[in-house]
DNA sequence: GCTATCCTTGACCGATCGGTTTCTGTTTGG
DNA sequence: CCAAACAGAAACCGATCGGTCAAGGATAGC
């Protein structure tokens, strides 16, 4: 039923070469030619797999969510430490990851900003994406709330929508960084602000 | 010295057409075509006047930042009110602006989102600009402590950093947003994070 | 060996890109 | 009236865009 060889290129690991890619140039700035070359592959073999080039982008933004959701969810709900230790360490991953020199930012927040106006599609997307991460930050304020590690004042959704577009805001500021320091304190003043009692 | 007729069109107004589409499409996705149509004026005219679509597109950066920094700076500064106050009302303006639907974001924060890596001319630019907003919170947030509006643990320069990433992170939320409740919720808990006391 | 399937290479397509140039008014100062 | 400086329209440039297509090379089952 199958004569012929395998596939000689690994799909899963085109999608992260073109993600990289992506990431890096943006869509727009990111040709086809660019990407042949950069997976290794012929351009009949790239449009028979992956159909065309926005079907290729939007399935390098689902693996690169994929990832992201999972890792933020996973860290923020890990046992055995406080919630707001899990929060800590996920902010300074992310602070790591995006706010350091020569920074991409997050791919996601890339993304929105080169978003069509039209592109519902997209949009919806991303949409999801932040809605997930909003409510995994939700469910931590609410169990370190719960525990007397954060302002019991606080409205646990408003507060995890406020990380939400602090992490993206980092993510972006991170871009144009030159260095480390920002992010830093923007982190900081974040977990600061969280904190029930504190005197210098 | 100076035969023939005037530019039959104005120039600072034509800037401001440019930076609406450069805002709408961004730099890649509007095309000297789409700048001769929308200003009005033939592509000799435009070359001879502007220098090249790059020239075009920092000079509308240019405009823009400018209006954005001396609008956050006055509403910042203005006196006979508290700094607190000022700082409320500054957010509410940028979450108006850029938190609704439809909303296309900061132009600044776009230009981040598609910035090219090897771009330092525009990357310090635009660091310049953020610098100045960033300075310009830290002062009024200093103030607004020593009034004892705001909590005192709190560090200015982070939270002055933090409420520039919010910004930036709300307005690019705002690009996929359906509507003003994220971005409302943000600025509700940047500023419940600021109070020194409170009991909801 | 045959055939079918997958792969790659590379030519090719129409369209559009940023930018230059040529031409034809048209308006002004002298 | 004339020359200089301006304007706009459009032809034109080489390059690149996303996408298609036709021709072989390689590998598998029969």
């Amino acid at each position: 039923m199958s004569p012929g060889p395998q596939k000689s290129f690994d799909v899963e690991e085109a999608v992260l070469t073109a993600r990289d890619l992506f990431w890096e140039r943006g869509y727009d700035g990111t040709g086809i030619r660019d990407l042949e070359v950069a997976i290794g592959i012929g351009r009949k073999s790239l449009y028979d797999t992956f159909g065309s080039k926005r079907e290729l982008y939007l399935r390098s933004l689902r693996k690169y969510a994929d990832t992201v959701i999972q890792s933020i969810c996973d860290g923020l709900e890990r046992e055995g430490v406080g919630a707001l230790a899990n929060l800590e360490r996920v902010l300074g991953k992310l602070q790591k990851h995006h706010g350091s020199d020569g920074s991409l930012g997050c791919l996601l927040g890339v993304a929105i900003g080169q978003i069509g106006a039209d592109d519902e599609e997209l949009a919806a997307f991303l949409r999801g994406v932040l809605d997930g991460m909003e409510q995994a930050f939700e469910r931590c304020l609410r169990e370190a709330m719960g525990a007397g590690e954060v302002r019991s004042d606080l409205q646990p959704r408003d507060a995890a929508r406020q990380l939400v577009a602090l992490s993206q805001g980092m993510a972006l500021l991170g871009r144009v960084s030159d260095g480390p320091a920002r992010s830093r304190s923007i982190i900081r003043a974040a977990l600061a602000a969280l904190r029930p009692v504190s005197s210098s």
